[in-house]
DNA sequence: CAGTGAGCGAGCTTCCGCTTGACTT
């Protein structure tokens, strides 16, 4: 039945073929809507419906100084609204007191919340709202704009900033002859002046681009994410984004899983010069396979002559990276400072709040005249002019807006700034970067010198690199993911000459793995998405949050595993064979897939490869842009896509199975004889024995949650019923027994109503009443330390030392004891009064989104 | 913080992109 959708052997196809739900459709997917000349007719009426927004009349309308004409009245003469607050006080600073500048603070209107909100029978018509955190917003914006004379409408020039605008002008009842639409570049004085004086119409191609993606996004989000809670679990999501982020994840874990790891051996010789001291450390051009092979080479080189047969000199050159993007920066300052994708993000908006670098988020690698002649003088005046080159970058990721420049510091010249560590550190970050994109390659020079063997095949062979001019280096050197990828890079070698001949001191084969492909960190599966031309830069960190929150991902903290390594030496003594250790495949902080998130992609790639191919947003984005070029309506492209989804979703919904997705029978309990499934259930993977529903069966089910670092996927029967042994009597301590199990937040013993953590390096299963007496009195000493006092009058109420500093326990709640007040010196009474102010605040309402904290 | 989960049932969950707050439990 689902044959022509099955998953086609890992290709990624170009457009929707072979994705088809059924036959007959049409294959090429958007083929009928592609550019025509005959398509003008749309285009032309959309333009007309906007010449009224005063096509004609809105260039050099405004007079920049109209004081002498207008009449004094209390009317606000100009207001501007961009997107972000921290724009408008600066432009405000430009624009003098003739002009109000407020900010629409992002979107203002969007797709219903709770509700589907696209009218699928009525040409997708999308049912707008405006958010209830946007309504004050929203009625002090129309206030101001009934106030003033003329409304400039000065959002980004993007997809979406020309739509913020075409909802401002919309939802605000703005009027064709009073309102403007402007874009400028740059935030300086005369880009905006600029900009002013030469306003444009509200371009409802690209307006309509914006909501064929905010539409597609909907249906798919909204149609898929049932299915999934359905047949896998409640409250999970899927979409165009972090759907693909988790396949890539899953992806990655299953190359890890199949990956086969080769060992050879690595050769390295010490050779003494002429001179009898100097040393010449080279490699062997060949790795060795086996042992034998080993023993053999070395045996050979020990009666060999080693001589110099080649040296080669070879300039290189270096050229710095360009400036920051989003995902640029995200990258560096997770490699180079260790923060977090969202770290970094929250670091950034604070610097730009201050007015220190210009906005974070951004795709473009492009400078402003205004950067790239203040950076030239930074250069020359530090560095002389030799270290000044001009430099143009472009971008090059898909689906790149560029309505934003690089980030980079707003004053260049301005090295020292004040605020936290933290900020410091990434803002010189980013100025470094800025300015060694302006600056000269580094020149090096690679010295390989060639050491040849008479007896044995191969050459030792080393390499140096020397650099003669250091250029951008001086001021900043890109990180790499990969450690060991530039050996060469300061090594220095020796003076030598051609036809040398060389003794060894001692020559070295090592054992060496092939290393597993890497595990994806936050920032480089930001890279990847960015490459795929996935997500854009405002969503990057919050993709990463959700495929989180919904547990598709876990931050790994994988423990390494032992290995044995043979290392042989040939020494003057003889060949000397020993074995080393050493610990490999741990993995702390990378993303890891969850079973949830396994079961997700495999059933998501089993009927919904049309959106989990890679080129999917591509493709997308794609039409998108033809209907930014006027050259497809919005409705027609999302019903192409629709006719072809919307039947995939139906035939996904349809399929009744017995068993949830992902479910896996283990074998039979011999016990009970009933049947032992594992599979996702409503607090995620668990273990099941029997079935109710077999007969009247007055037995139900059992239930086990699967411990830490177990997976359906590879569980075995009898790891899966020794679940069930839990919870176990451990024993009995001070006449209460002591129980161990696993809960919500992992294994715990409790005894005498109180429960005690199990630390990783013990297991419920087996721990003794030994270890957990030890473990029940180490708490008791941790909770006596954090005890600061208590009330005779009254036993509920304590206070206490906590994470978050002094706080007061009562009645099953915290309260905070502020900064000024010594805990020790309080009495019941200060302790109610806290208690009574704390509760006459309005207690944080907004549960709502953040249920799992 | 804490051992959850078989159903005659109520109602909820969810997308991606723009943008900052209020929170210090």
């Amino acid at each position: 039945m689902f044959a022509n959708i099955a998953p086609s052997a890992g290709t990624e196809t170009p457009m929707f073929a072979n994705i088809v739900p059924s036959a007959g459709a049409d294959n090429s997917m958007f083929a009928n809507i592609a550019p025509t000349k005959g398509k003008k007719g749309a285009k032309r009426a959309i333009a007309l419906l906007f010449l009224r927004a005063g096509r004609k009349e809105s260039i050099f309308c405004i007079p920049l100084h109209p004081i002498s004409n207008l009449k004094q009245t209390s009317m606000q003469k100009n207001l501007v609204i961009v997107e972000s607050p921290a724009k408008a006080k600066t432009i405000e600073k430009f624009l003098g007191k003739e002009y109000k500048v407020l900010s629409s603070y992002g979107h203002i209107r969007d797709l219903k919340t709770k509700e589907f909100s696209i009218d699928i029978e009525h040409n997708y018509a999308p049912e707008y709202e405006i958010p209830a955190d946007k309504r004050k917003l929203v009625s002090e914006l129309k206030a101001e704009a009934k106030n003033a004379q003329v409304v400039w409408l000065a959002s980004d020039e993007d997809r979406e900033g020309e739509a913020i605008s075409w909802h401002l002008y919309e939802v605000l009842g703005l009027q064709p002859d009073t309102t403007r639409r402007i874009v400028f570049h740059e935030i300086t004085k005369t880009a905006i002046l600029h900009a002013i004086e030469t306003p444009r119409d509200i371009d409802m191609n690209l307006v309509n681009a914006q909501q064929a993606r905010r539409v597609l996004d909907r249906i798919v989000g909204f149609q898929l994410s049932p299915i999934l809670w359905r047949k896998v679990k409640p409250a999970l999501s899927a979409g165009r984004v972090q759907s693909v982020a988790v396949r890539l994840i899953v992806e990655r874990e299953r190359e890890i899983n199949d990956f086969v790891s080769e060992s050879a051996y690595r050769v390295i010789a010490q050779f003494v010069l002429p001179d009898g001291k100097t040393l010449l450390k080279a490699e062997l051009n060949r790795r060795l396979k086996t042992k034998e092979e080993v023993m053999d080479f070395l045996s050979l080189c020990q009666k060999a002559t080693f001589t110099i047969d080649d040296i080669t000199k070879k300039p290189v050159r270096k050229s710095p990276a360009p400036p920051f993007t989003t995902s640029t920066l995200q990258q560096e300052a997770a490699r180079k400072l260790g923060y977090s994708v969202s770290q970094t993000m929250m670091i950034a908006q604070r610097l730009y709040e201050s007015g220190l670098i210009t906005y974070m988020r951004t795709d473009s690698v492009n400078l402003s005249d205004l950067a790239l002649g203040t950076a030239k003088e930074a250069i020359l005046n530090t560095y002389g002019k030799e270290y000044y080159k001009f430099r143009q970058y472009h971008t090059k990721s898909k689906g790149a807006q560029e309505a934003h420049e690089a980030i980079r510091p707003t004053y260049i010249a301005n090295a020292e700034i004040s605020g936290s560590a933290q900020e410091k550190k990434l803002y010189d970050l980013i100025r470094k970067r800025t300015i060694a994109s302006q600056m000269a390659d580094a020149e090096l020079e690679r010295t390989t010198i060639s050491v040849s063997i008479n007896q044995a095949e191969g050459k030792f062979v080393a390499v140096g690199e020397v650099v003669t001019f250091d250029g951008f280096l001086q001021v900043y050197h890109e990180s790499s993911d990969d450690e060991n990828e530039n050996e060469a890079e300061g090594n220095l070698l020796p003076r030598v000459q051609t036809g040398e001949v060389l003794t060894w001191k001692d020559i070295t084969a090592t054992e060496r793995f092939s290393q597993r492909p890497p595990r994806y960190t936050e920032a480089s599966l930001v890279r990847r998405l960015e490459e795929l031309g996935i997500g854009r830069p405002s969503t990057y960190a919050p993709t990463i949050q959700t495929i989180q929150n919904r547990e598709y991902v876990v931050k790994g903290d994988k423990e390494g595993a032992e290995r044995t390594y043979a290392v042989c030496t040939l020494t003057p003594k003889g060949i000397k064979e020993t074995e080393k250790k050493e610990l490999f495949g741990a993995d702390r902080g990378k993303l890891i897939p969850t079973d949830i998130g396994t079961v997700v992609n495999d059933f998501l790639m089993q009927y919904f490869q049309l959106v989990m191919d890679y080129n999917f947003t591509a493709n997308v984005e794609k039409e998108f842009d033809s209907i930014a070029e006027g050259e497809a309506e919005w409705t027609k492209v999302i019903d192409q896509f629709y006719k072809m989804f919307h039947p995939i979703v139906e035939q996904a919904t349809a399929i009744r199975t017995e068993h949830k997705v992902g479910e896996r029978l283990l074998g039979t309990d011999p016990k009970s004889g009933k049947p032992v499934f594992v599979k996702i259930g409503r607090f995620g993977p668990m273990v099941q024995i029997g079935e109710s529903k077999s007969e009247k069966d007055d037995e139900k089910p059992h239930f086990a949650t699967l411990m830490k670092g177990q997976s359906i996927e590879t569980i075995t029967l009898d790891e899966a019923l020794k679940l069930f042994e839990l919870p176990r009597t451990v024993g009995e301590f001070e006449g209460k027994t002591v129980t161990a199990a696993v809960g919500r937040f992992g294994p715990f013993l409790r005894h005498d109503g109180k429960f005690v953590s199990i630390p990783k390096s013990l297991n419920p299963l087996s721990i003794t009443l030994d270890e957990a007496v030890a473990l029940i009195q180490a708490k008791r000493e941790k909770d006596a330390q954090s005890f600061i006092k208590r009330f005779d009058e009254e036993p509920e109420m304590e206070i206490r030392n906590g994470r978050f500093g002094p706080y007061i326990a009562y009645q099953g709640k915290n309260y905070k004891i502020p900064k000024d007040v010594a805990p020790a010196d309080m009495t019941r009474d200060d302790c109610l009064a806290l208690i009574q102010a704390a509760s006459e605040k309005p207690a944080t309402k907004k549960r709502t989104t953040r249920k799992k904290a």
